[in-house]
DNA sequence: ATTGTGGCCTGCCCGC
DNA sequence: TGCGGGCAGGCCACAA
């Protein structure tokens, strides 16, 4: 699914539409515009308007429209970005690979005929009209251990809630959290707050390690875990039988006897 | 303020 | 072979 890297491919997919003007808007599902934006509003927002800067925060992708307002791209689980006719994921863990013109719930089109298109199967992601961006913690990609410690101080939640809290921290999903949970031998259900200051250490460093080396692999999906994330699956290394539990309402696999054993 | 829960959405997989 | 229940999780509304 679109996690931070998923949407940070999106976004430099997306920078090729920078300079383009929007000739027209095709919102074909109203429940995708969300926030109170109708086809109207967002009518009259972007056609006509150059795009003047492609962002991303997190998952949330920013295209900001030249002396107008931002529109702001959600994924949710199952979106895609197409825009030339270039997907910026081929396949979507848990997403169909399929792709049907039934399923496109919000296009650009620019004066030159080139398309953006949001496709989106179960229809969790959304389109809206200047989001608001201090809602988002700080970019999970430049997160410095300062603001990974600030973000679980005082937390009496389980610590991967906190991870994934998009408030504190902007872009962790799921399979990133457990992935660097994992790699890092820390439980997912410790209280946020409990970390010791070298396991804060720890727990950033391999962050860092995880977005890099699963970008670099291709996505989200690719990482050590992935492999281990059905019943009854053996940890990939130590061999134990993972657990798996519902922990920030999200399934988490983990590994109880490589939190608790002597490394 | 913080934390937890349920619901939304629907394609897909598995078992019968 | 067809059918139906359960599953996936990003995000939000809501409750305590």
């Amino acid at each position: 699914m679109p996690e931070i890297l998923e949407v940070e491919r999106y976004e430099r997919l997306a920078a090729r539409t920078v300079g383009r003007r929007i000739a027209r808007v095709d919102t074909p599902d109203a429940w995708y515009l969300k926030r109170g934006a109708d086809a109207g509003a967002v009518q009259s927002v972007a056609t006509g308007a150059t795009v003047g800067g492609v962002r991303r925060i997190g998952k949330l992708l920013l295209i900001d429209l030249r002396d107008r307002m931002t529109l702001g791209l959600r994924f949710g689980m199952t979106g895609r970005l197409f825009v030339d006719g270039i997907a910026g994921i081929d396949e979507l863990e848990y997403g169909s690979s399929r792709v049907e013109p039934e399923w496109e719930r919000f296009r650009l089109e620019f004066d030159d005929a080139s398309r953006l298109v949001m496709h989106d199967p179960r229809r969790l992601g959304g389109v809206e009209i200047a989001p608001d961006e201090s809602r988002l913690g700080a970019d999970a990609l430049t997160l410095t251990r300062a603001e990974l410690a600030a973000s679980l101080r005082g937390g009496r939640g389980p610590l991967k809630a906190r991870l994934m809290d998009q408030s504190r921290i902007a872009g962790m999903g799921n399979l990133l959290t457990d992935e660097s949970l994992w790699r890092a031998r820390l439980s997912p259900t410790s209280a946020a707050g409990d970390l010791s200051d070298q396991e804060i250490t720890r727990l950033h460093a391999t962050m860092r390690q995880v977005l890099h080396e699963l970008g670099e692999r291709g996505g989200s999906h690719t990482g050590d875990l992935q492999l281990a994330r059905t019943r009854g699956a053996a940890c990939p290394r130590c061999g134990s039988s993972m657990l798996r539990q519902t922990t920030g309402g999200r399934s988490t696999y983990w590994c109880t006897a490589c939190v608790d054993g002597a490394s």
